[in-house]
DNA sequence: GATTAAATAT
DNA sequence: CATATTTAAT
């Protein structure tokens, strides 16, 4: 059976975008015991997640980033958008490392295509992609990588019957395997501009269309309290779950939690399908922070009301 | 083991 | 900056 295409899909897209409530009964919440403890959360490991029954509807899946070894991000201030005079603050080892791997979650893509959506193709260049999008941490490289393949993914669109971008996997003739499946979940979940399409350059200072101005200032857009909106997400609801899981990395805790991954030590990695990889002991892990909400872009410094120049941060605590 | 996504190198 | 290749995760 196929569901009927939503024409303004795009119109709840957003709605449909973080569903937490019903999110991932398969994530497990990583967290370590100790961090746990700073937190002042229950360490209730509860191996038991049941899949089917939600325990609590209010709880977030803190999902780190499944990664093998403690990886600490350097906070890199190195992102020519932020301009801090920085007087002196040996507060945060400034050790290069190696930075851990980014997970575009849907929210950040959102921001991307925004930003290159206001920004035009012409003038959409990582560098300015990445002023725009004011995320703190985020380098250029992050950004050219995702625009690249974004790219790709608009050019295979085109190829293909495009309209709304919904579901071009429909063709006729044409093994798509799941590259598109995931490619296109997390690319789809956000409008692609017409004018990328199209191959029509608006242009930055052109007529904005009806394109909500993207803001560097945390725009008002989604309300994700009353997140009920369950449409027939079904089996697709499986990736998308994981996709939005991801979304938790934006909660806020860990003095060095970077974007996704950076669990110090502990294995991680709970959140399996049927692949098996490297299975961790449940034992220890599994922490469900009470009380902790999603933290989305709008939820962080948004103070829309006077100079509200603060920037996306992917990090937790800004640390002092 | 295969595929994709992100990082890295050119 | 764009593209190709490599590495890592799912």
């Amino acid at each position: 059976m196929r569901e009927e295409e939503e024409p303004s899909w795009f119109a709840r897209w957003e709605e449909q975008l973080p569903p937490p409530e019903e999110l991932t009964p398969l994530s497990q919440s990583l967290i370590t015991p100790d961090l746990a403890l700073a937190f002042d959360i229950p360490a209730v490991p509860n191996p038991n997640p049941t899949p089917g029954s939600n325990p609590s509807p209010g709880s977030l899946h803190t999902h780190l980033t499944p990664s093998s070894g403690p990886h600490f991000d350097p906070s890199d201030p190195s992102a020519g958008a932020s301009s801090g005079p920085h007087g002196g603050c040996p507060d945060e080892p400034a050790r290069t490392l190696k930075r851990p791997r980014l997970v575009w979650t849907p929210q950040l893509h959102k921001r991307f295509v925004d930003a290159v959506a206001h920004l035009g193709i012409k003038n959409a260049v990582p560098k300015t992609i990445m002023q725009l999008m004011s995320v703190d941490g985020l380098t250029r490289e992050n950004v050219a990588s995702h625009l690249q393949k974004y790219r790709l993914y608009l050019k295979r669109m085109q190829g293909i019957g495009n309209g709304g971008g919904s579901s071009p996997s429909g063709n006729g003739s044409g093994p798509l395997s799941a590259s598109d499946a995931d490619t296109e979940r997390l690319f789809a979940s956000a409008p692609v501009p017409h004018h990328f399409l199209t191959g029509r350059s608006p242009g930055p200072t052109a007529a904005p269309d009806q394109y909500m101005p993207f803001v560097p200032a945390v725009p008002a857009m989604s309300t994700l309290q009353h997140h009920h909106q369950q449409m027939g997400l079904n089996h697709h609801q499986f990736y998308n779950q994981q996709r939005s899981n991801a979304l938790g990395q934006f909660n806020g805790f860990d003095h060095h939690g970077f974007l996704a991954r950076s669990m110090p030590a502990q294995p991680p990695q709970a959140i399996s399908m049927h692949h098996h990889h490297r299975m961790v002991g449940p034992a220890g892990i599994g922490i469900m922070p009470s009380g902790n909400g999603y933290m989305d872009e709008m939820d962080m410094g948004s103070r829309g009301a006077g100079g509200a120049r603060r920037e996306l941060t992917l990090f937790p605590t800004g640390d002092h």
